[in-house]
DNA sequence: GAACTAGAGTTGACGTGACAACTCTAGCAG
DNA sequence: CTGCTAGAGTTGTCACGTCAACTCTAGTTC
């Protein structure tokens, strides 16, 4: 019987497929951007970041906070972008610690040229596809999964 | 307006969560079996597939068509599981070219561990998470998905 | 002011994944 | 037999992501 420890054929083959369309998905997004715009999914997100502030400019910690991500990921990813001109570190406070990142025109200018294309492609692979009680269940399942594993790790937990 | 190049705050935020969702679901799982069983996804998914086969062995291009990976990411993947002794990558075929790949003892007991666990936490964090109609939403999206983009990139497409 | 400490940011090691270039085998044409 | 080609499998290079260890700064305490 399908107790908790198995699951039933059609089980293993909705979540087979789910997971298998999820990074179908995530992978042709990431494609186009790459191919059409000449940037990664994971530096669009970090240029957008910077670009809806005031000035441009902001701290490692905020980036992180503000995408959820691992800081290390963070200090990665703009090693990986300030070697490409896309941004640059800069010794902003007082005596030799880089605390500011800031955005360079060309990422600037990245940005702005990536943003339509990207919603152009969202649009055509995510929303021209979704029906409403589509949209309406992974939309439910999405905010209630994040607001169960996030509240889970910032808790002690069942130890 | 919302046309087709621009997403409203609305879209963003639903695409956003949609994405951070599926990545905070495919981190867990991915976590739980790495911390329980000792494995990874990807080995998950290379060792089931191979005890789902009678003989425990199978062709590269096999395998990675039956997973819908890159033969190249198989490869690698290979390369880190048979370093672990998991499987092995026979030479069976005729004069020296490695033509099989067949599980190790050890690693037919590592799948055979972790299947149930597995199964478990795909039940916790998704099905008992999930009515039957969100189910039958995402399911019905996931099969449109895999169908529209596989079948688009076999063709010569729109060039 | 010297030692302690907390937090910010960085780095290294490693597994993962995509793409392109390569080698080897086999089948076939001449 | 020689050369051509197709396909299988492998490898290198690079980007991405996590974890753990590290450095540096600043603020506190004595």
């Amino acid at each position: 019987m399908a107790d908790a420890a198995s699951l039933s054929p059609e089980e293993w083959a909705f979540w087979d497929a789910w997971m298998r369309a999820q990074r179908l998905l995530a992978g042709e997004v990431d494609r186009v951007l790459q191919r059409d715009f000449g940037i990664s999914k994971a530096e669009f997100s970090i240029l957008v970041t910077l670009q809806g502030v005031p000035d441009r400019r902001m701290r490692v910690t905020e980036l992180a906070g503000s995408l959820g991500w691992e800081k290390s990921r963070v200090a990665h990813q703009l090693t990986r972008m300030e070697r490409r001109g896309l941004l640059e570190r800069s010794e902003a406070g007082a005596a030799g610690r880089r605390t500011g990142i800031a955005l360079t025109p060309s990422g600037e200018e990245a940005v702005e040229r990536a943003i339509r294309g990207h919603a152009r492609t969202i649009r055509r692979l995510a929303f021209d596809r979704l029906t409403p009680e589509q949209a309406a269940a992974i939309g439910a399942w999405s905010t209630g999964l994040i607001e169960h594993l996030t509240a889970a790790s910032s808790e002690p937990g069942e130890s």
